[in-house]
RNA sequence: GUCCCCGUAGACCAAUCGGCAGAGUCGAUGGACUCAAAAUCCAUUCAGUGUGGGUUCGAAUCCCACCGGGGACACCA
């Protein structure tokens, strides 16, 4: 075996030796500590006390039973190495990890596994911290939490308590303490109702403002899952994102969080954010803000509201829709069809009232998915009703319809089909008139809806789009029909979940009924324990199954007698739980001060991390790296506390995160035999470009590493089989950190080579000693070495790893052949290669000869006299084709380098004058002929 | 259907402002070492940039159309 041959080779064995050994060292002398300013975690002693900051972070993991893949840690070892490198540049870096391990998939796995909820996170977790562990990653690991822990839920709770006890002013356009509201009620402001209330109607007045409130309401109960749902956790086909079970719209009472009051500033302010496009895109829509107006149409003694982005067609309105489920539908119906009324609008029924009656369980029947189905032909029915177009008095036919959302907007739309595609197909079924009122180009058929002057519209006439909007809004506000207004298509966020595993609501309930906050003093209310912990589980496609919380089962727990104050009382407790994305809503705000018992972060310590550098700067993680799914859910939640916490005074950061980074996924390949059942990729062999298992052909499909495809491989392995910087190295040096890209084992052994050629450079194979370090650095070769200083460095601020190691690569290869090894470079190599392998260069640098770690030490700098060529090599072309090459001092003046060029390619000249030279100082010289 | 991103050697990926298509890795092939093999080392191989146009002295890079892959949105008035 080569360890007789070459015993001191750096094979899996000596890396895992080395990698465990630096590991202890590390945990040891807490070398990733990062000093805070103030509190418990300062340290002016620290290298990096008072230098610039760094807050670097990765979406934390929820710790699953399966343990780590390959492709989880990319991020992580993306962002270890990039925190590294900073640190090395002279930045107090701020890397933490922590554990998302509420939600319900960790229920669904205690419930599976028959274990209480709480032992299988503890465990899940602990085996994370142990992969995590392994690979090195350099965490200040005093700050490390789960979500779960009770000191941490504790500030759950109380920004829960923030929220409840805030409500938001449209005035100034945040939030404010519920006491100043109530102050104002008190003081008359608000109108004299409040005199004669009652409490218990004060109280019900006060929280219809909070920002987290109960309301009876629509929501997404989802029985296959126990639970209702945010809409966000609701797929566009209308089931569970998690678990994909049918969801059910349910009116039932639950908690509330007032987000749509921050609708703007969530739009808004996205504009300040250091995003990928694509992710603020998506919360661009998600958030839906439209501009318009709300129109009132006179109807009998009543009016139908509409909303509308487009103000400046009126005079084109030429009928109505309302929602199936409008509340106005059935009043406005009459006994008979008016007389002369178009056959095709009756849907073939006697009466208006049978006609909207049964489109109205038809629509009802319809799933969402069947409602919204691709190209589908406009369906509708005629209510027998006739509206009054406010600006012309024109009598419209109102009809019924589901192209019109009863949750968006009124619920009612004016229908202008020559400038809404969606009116005019609906218009060309029903043979309804088109009026243009918006100059299309000439000779367009269909719905213009592009900008024109206004026509066919009375004082809107010979106006610009805009113009006429503004006009009409003015008009509108002016004669009392209507309004500029604003819709979103944001909804509040449902914020209770009917499971155990979550945190409880620091809220219990009087003997009104209605909710009374804990004070501060009582937190945290630990989740208390009990034997059934499982969900009331139901047939997913039971609509009519009623929620039921597992805590509201432990009676003792929820009836508790408290003095809150006005002499012990007996209340009932909440029992309803937080959903999952509560503990990740500001977890980067505890990472800064993890232990504090007095706020949730010391002012001061979130201003250093956090803050704004400059006035119109958001403040908040210096870089977030995570995966593209979040795009919605985590980040809008997160930034929506945030901004609470911000108008609250709690922070100085108006944005948690400045920076997101979208990492890619490392995607697997998974093998199926002749019969489709998914054989073990492990065991899968190529020949001639097809691929077997065994003797039996296989055919290859791309996509997830997972259990159930027979194709994961994990870390653990890979340390086992190469050591942690090996795979470390190779996960870097696959390509750029925002791509995916298919794991290959049998090519990791190409970063195993590059280590090992490195260890050679400064260890003896065969004796294990430091090599001689005396050899002088050749100039061609330091010029080399400060070529691929420069580009590391470049690369490494710009997350470029792939190509950092590449230069590392090539600067090894060339140090290889060199007859003798030279400090000059060495040193140098090891504290670049640090931030990736960096158990095996802290080794080399100790073995170098220097004390303790080179975590803090300083990473090289380029000498820029280095960078300059000697001579550069300009390739001369002729009517864009290479004819000759000619190699000039980096100085020469530019007429030299042009005659000499014409020299060079004389002879492809031919004598032909050239018709013009162009020469690219430091590339090529191009001549015409 | 609309919008966005991406197509470069057999595979993964480089290529700064439009300037010689190749930094690096795997694989394959050949060689060194070995009794032999593995490991290691050395060397070689391979694309003209998805297709077709256009702009330009010059296009992987810019523009247009199409093909293929991925993503977002999809009656939001």
């Amino acid at each position: 075996m080569s360890e007789t041959e070459n015993p001191f080779r750096y094979t899996a064995a000596l890396a895992g030796e080395i990698e465990l050994r630096w590991q202890r060292y590390w945990a040891e002398n807490g070398t990733f500590h990062a000093p805070n300013p103030v509190g418990e975690l300062a340290d002016p002693t620290h290298p990096r006390a008072g230098a610039p900051k760094l807050h670097v972070q990765d979406m934390f993991p929820y710790p699953s039973g399966a343990g780590l893949h390959v492709g989880h840690p990319l991020g992580y070892i993306g962002t270890d190495s990039y925190t590294r490198y900073q640190r090395m540049a002279g930045f107090n870096v701020l890397h933490p990890m922590g554990f998302d391990a509420f939600g319900l998939p960790a229920e669904q796995y205690a419930v599976q596994t028959g274990t209480h909820p709480a032992v299988t996170t503890a465990a899940n977790v602990e085996r994370y911290r142990q992969q995590l562990r392994r690979l090195g990653l350099a965490y200040d690991e005093r700050r490390s939490f789960s979500t779960t822990d009770p000191e941490y839920y504790r500030w759950t709770q109380w920004i829960f308590l923030q929220v409840f006890n805030s409500w938001f002013d449209p005035e100034a356009g945040k939030a404010r303490p519920i006491d100043e509201l109530i102050a104002e009620y008190e003081s008359g402001a608000r109108g004299p109702e409040w005199a004669s209330m009652s409490p218990a109607q004060r109280r019900k007045v006060i929280d219809d403002h909070r920002l987290a409130y109960v309301s009876e309401a629509p929501v997404n109960w989802c029985p296959g899952l126990g639970t209702v749902l945010a809409n966000e956790e609701v797929t566009p086909d209308g089931r569970s994102e998690r678990g994909n079970f049918p969801v059910f719209q349910r009116s039932l009472k639950q908690w509330m969080m007032r987000i749509t009051a921050y609708g703007d500033r969530l739009v808004d302010d996205l504009d300040s954010l250091d995003w990928p496009e694509p992710v603020k895109l998506m919360q661009r829509n998600w958030i839906g803000r439209s501009r318009g107006a709300h129109v009132d149409f006179p109807i009998g003694d009543e009016h139908i509201r509409v909303f509308t982005t487009r103000p400046d067609t009126l005079f084109g309105a030429t009928y109505m829709v309302l929602a199936p489920e409008h509340e106005l539908v059935a009043r406005i119906v009459p006994g008979a069809w008016p007389a002369g009324t178009h056959e095709k609008w009756t849907g073939g029924a006697a009466t208006p009232a049978e006609a909207v009656a049964a489109y109205r369980a038809a629509a009802a029947a319809k799933t969402e998915e069947e409602r919204t189905a691709d190209g589908k032909v406009k369906t509708g029915v005629f209510t027998g009703a006739y509206a009054v177009n406010p600006v012309n008095g024109a009598e419209v036919p109102v009809f019924v319809a589901d192209y019109v959302l009863a949750g968006y907007g009124t619920g009612a739309i004016m229908a202008v089909p020559a400038h809404d595609e969606r009116d005019f197909a609906f218009a060309t079924v029903f043979e309804l008139p088109v009026i243009r009122t918006v100059e299309a180009p000439e000779g367009f058929e269909g719905a213009w809806v592009g900008d024109g002057r206004a026509i066919n519209s009375g004082f809107l006439n010979g106006l610009a789009k805009d113009e006429a909007k503004a006009a009409m809004i003015a008009w509108l506000e002016e004669h009392g029909k209507g309004a500029g207004a604003t819709t979103y298509r944001l909804r509040d966020w449902l914020f209770s979940r009917q499971r155990y595993w979550g945190e409880p609501f620091p809220i219990v309930y009087d003997e009104t009924g209605l909710p009374v906050a804990l004070p501060e003093s009582m937190l945290p209310v630990e989740l208390p324990d009990v034997d059934d912990f499982s969900p009331r589980t139901f047939d997913p496609d039971d609509a009519d199954s009623e929620p039921e919380t597992p805590l509201s089962r432990k009676k003792d727990w929820v009836q508790v007698e408290l003095d809150l104050g006005d002499g012990p009382k007996t209340y009932t407790r909440e029992t309803n739980t937080m959903p999952q994305w509560a503990g990740s809503c500001w977890y980067e705000l505890r990472y800064l001060d993890p232990h504090n018992d007095k706020a949730l972060v010391d002012p001061a310590n979130e201003a250093y991390w956090m803050g704004p550098r400059s006035e119109r700067d958001p403040g908040g993680v210096d870089l977030y790296v995570g995966g593209v799914e979040h795009a919605v859910l985590h980040l809008l939640y997160a930034r929506f506390w945030h901004k609470v916490l911000f108008d609250l005074g709690h922070v100085s950061s108006f944005e948690p995160f400045r920076k997101l980074f979208n990492q890619g996924y490392i995607q697997a390949y998974a093998f199926r035999d002749a019969r489709g059942v998914i054989v073990p990729a492990e065991e899968v062999v190529e020949r001639d470009g097809k691929w077997y298992y065994g003797d039996q052909q296989v055919t290859r499909e791309y996509g997830k590493m997972g259990k159930s495809l027979k194709n994961v491989v994990t870390p653990d392995e890979m340390c086992e089989q190469y050591g942690a910087d090996t795979f470390r190295v190779y996960e870097m040096a696959m390509g750029p950190l925002d791509v995916s890209r298919p794991w290959e084992t049998r090519a990791v052994v190409g970063s195993q080579r590059f280590l090992q050629r490195v260890w050679r450079l400064v260890v003896d194979e065969e004796t294990g000693a430091v090599r001689p370090m005396d050899g002088e650095l050749d100039p061609k070769t330091r010029k080399v070495l400060h070529r691929v200083i420069a580009g590391v460095r470049e690369d490494m601020d710009e997350l470029r790893f792939n190509t950092a190691i590449a230069k590392l690569i090539e600067l090894t290869n060339t140090l290889t052949p060199l007859p003798s090894v030279s400090r000059e470079a060495i040193e140098p190599l090891v504290l670049m290669l640090s931030p990736f392998a960096p158990h095996l260069a802290e080794e080399l640098w100790s073995r170098l000869g220097h004390e303790g770690t080179l975590a803090y030490a300083d990473f090289p700098k380029a000498d820029p006299a280095q960078l300059v060529a000697d001579s550069i090599t300009y390739p001369v072309q002729v009517n864009g084709k290479v004819r000759g090459r000619v190699e000039v001092a980096p100085d020469t003046p530019e007429a030299d380098v042009r005659a000499q060029a014409l020299a060079a390619v004389a002879e492809a000249l031919a004598g032909r004058e050239p018709k013009k030279v162009i020469v690219v100082k430091g590339r090529l010289v191009s001549v015409v002929v």
